[in-house]
DNA sequence: GATAATTTTCCATTATTATGGAAATTGCGG
DNA sequence: CCGCAATTTCCATAATAATGGAAAATTATC
């Protein structure tokens, strides 16, 4: 907690002496264009003090950007991120109803989501009995092409093109597309800890 | 000057109100988690102080939102349950860049996840300066028509059609559509806890 | 409605922010 | 190098943030 405390500051401090720094004010230029003294500048450009919301907001504007992007900083840290290439994304289709399943996300990363690119054939059905978990699962379906009825327990839907319709895996739940063309939804899962495939 | 400070105040106190109220939390349970006093965050919801970055921070953290969206505005629409129609998605266009996004999700569900539609103009580009972050925020951009190139800090990636890349949002990130053609991608933005929008 | 439990606000105190003047440091030109 | 101007940091002080205990207010339960 201090750590992140004290991380937030340096963050304040470098973002701040940067932009300073690119538009050449003194810290005099700086307090008579913000409203904040010189002494509180060099402060806070020190990491010395954690300023205030209102402190932060004149400053943001004698410099002339958003009071969110003073907390942005330059940070260089690797990240793993592997491609998932369309090629290489596993596809699955159900024997019985014939619709086709692609698992989009990249394996082997530790997120709690993942996308799954559905193509739903003219006039099929398929249904969940799912009950309700102990943990939840967050799904959101997204039509990308087409339309599809989803049936949540007694509620029913139809989303059509660009429709979105979000939900938690609790109660039995049934797809039918009723057109008479393929339905191309996306379903994004998402849960609460990392997924991983 | 101190008009716009006043509703600086008063904005963080309608935020923190209503994340707070969302989650059924009691000021005493905020505390808990936040590290900050049960006075300070009923001080802060009464718009009767200036927090500092520390306590907006820790703030956030326990409310498990980023620390910029503190400063957003309350949301103003009704719930509207779990579907968003298409003609009801707010889109939004960067005037530098052309790029237009679409959240995709429904508004006010809250669930750990959230969809945004990007059109990319031909030859655009577009830069995001962001930095480590106390809480993960994990994103996957997935290529629905045409190419794009995103580069990673020091990394290259070019995603064709179908493609996903999944990353974590702790360097400078710079998307380019290096086509003649518009490119349409996904991006499905997680963190751990409840997103509402 | 009465009472208990919970939640929020008040209060006194400590800690920290924020300030303007002055001292120290840095930069520049001769 | 020196002198001087510009800039930054130090210093003392006032103002405000931030806290935990207690009082007041609100909510829940019977």
């Amino acid at each position: 907690m201090e750590i992140a405390a004290s991380d937030l500051s340096r963050r304040i401090a470098e973002r701040v002496r940067e932009l300073r720094g690119a538009r050449r004010f003194s810290l005099d230029a700086l307090a008579g264009k913000s409203g904040v003294s010189r002494s509180m500048i060099s402060l806070i450009e020190r990491g010395e003090c954690s300023p205030t919301a209102v402190v932060l907001e004149k400053l943001a504007t004698g410099l002339g950007v958003t009071l969110a992007s003073l907390f942005d900083a330059v940070a260089s840290q690797s990240v793993s991120g592997p491609i998932a290439r369309r090629a290489e994304q596993p596809q699955w289709q159900d024997p019985a109803s014939g619709y086709l399943r692609r698992n989009v996300s990249p394996p082997g990363v530790a997120q709690p989501m993942r996308i799954v690119e559905v193509h739903f054939p003219p006039g099929g059905r398929v249904a969940f009995e799912t009950g309700a978990r102990a943990r939840p699962v967050y799904q959101q379906v997204w039509v990308l092409e087409g339309a599809i009825d989803v049936t949540l327990g007694v509620e029913h839907h139809r989303l059509r093109e660009g429709d979105c319709l979000a939900m938690e895996l609790d109660r039995p739940t049934m797809f039918h597309n009723p057109t008479r063309k393929t339905t191309r939804y996306a379903v994004v899962i998402a849960s609460e800890t990392p997924l991983k495939q």
